[in-house]
DNA sequence: ATGGGTTCCGTACCATGGTCCGGAGTCAAG
DNA sequence: CTTGACTCCGGACCATGGTACGGAACCCAT
């Protein structure tokens, strides 16, 4: 199940470089390099539990989570501090509530838009306006 | 109805600077400075299409529009090319109904988070696994 | 034991969408 | 006709979330 970083990569969609970066953020942690006689030591190692953690930051970026919130739900999991892991829910899920609506609302202009557009065959199109409904 | 750009800006709901930004971005027209016998000439004026079509930006941007597709629309909303239009809004549309979807699925996610966080009253959060079902 | 593909690491660079700064010019009220 | 607020303008700077680069070390198959 051990596998490099290109094998995470891999495993969670996104490039190396992604990876080093979420290292850098403090995101995923960076395994000691194992002794094997050279100078500077062999290559990492990451395991199924490090594809668990790189798979939950892009669900979470896709929730709307930044980075930084991300690092901090990640310290939570470890940690007792339920009390601030359930404020953090409430606050996102208040405002991805928000943005559905938001987006839903986009979305019947968009609506709006096409078919006042494939209407008639010629003349200009009220983008402007279909988003003022 | 006429005023200057700090009362166009208050009107979007959006600073100064984020008005000179999108003009630079060629996304709202920098009208002339009124020759008031000045050196320089006085100060540039806007009126209610300039409100419409700060407020179409915002509006457009959370639809998910980048500012350089939003550039296309407000050119587009000009022109005659209709089908460029329904084209623009049909891709958008199909982002918007898959973004929907992701985030609808990243709410129950935290809902599933809050409740699990909110039964007991001690231990670690299982955060990571709520994102997993 | 040698060659080609990885890995490691620091550093630089990128796109997006702003935000701030400083100095000169303009405007309106007192 | 001065004073204070606002405008204009160019250019520098910022945060976020990556992506690219280059040289040295490493690992595996032939």
């Amino acid at each position: 199940m051990a596998m490099t970083i290109s094998g995470l990569a891999r495993a969670g969609g996104v490039g190396v470089e992604t990876v080093r970066f979420y290292q850098r953020r403090g995101l995923l942690e960076t395994p000691d390099r194992p002794d094997s006689g050279g100078l500077a030591g062999g290559v990492r190692r990451y395991d199924e539990q490090d594809v668990r953690r790189l798979k939950f930051i892009r669900l979470a970026q896709g929730a709307g989570f930044t980075l930084e919130q991300i690092g901090e739900l990640l310290r939570l999991d470890a940690g007792q501090d339920r009390a601030r892991a359930r404020e953090l829910a409430a606050e996102r899920l208040a405002a991805l509530d928000l943005k559905i609506a938001e987006l839903q609302a986009a979305r019947d202009s968009l609506r709006r838009l096409a078919s006042a557009c494939g209407a008639l065959e010629e003349g200009p199109c009220p983008i402007i306006s279909a988003f003022e409904g």
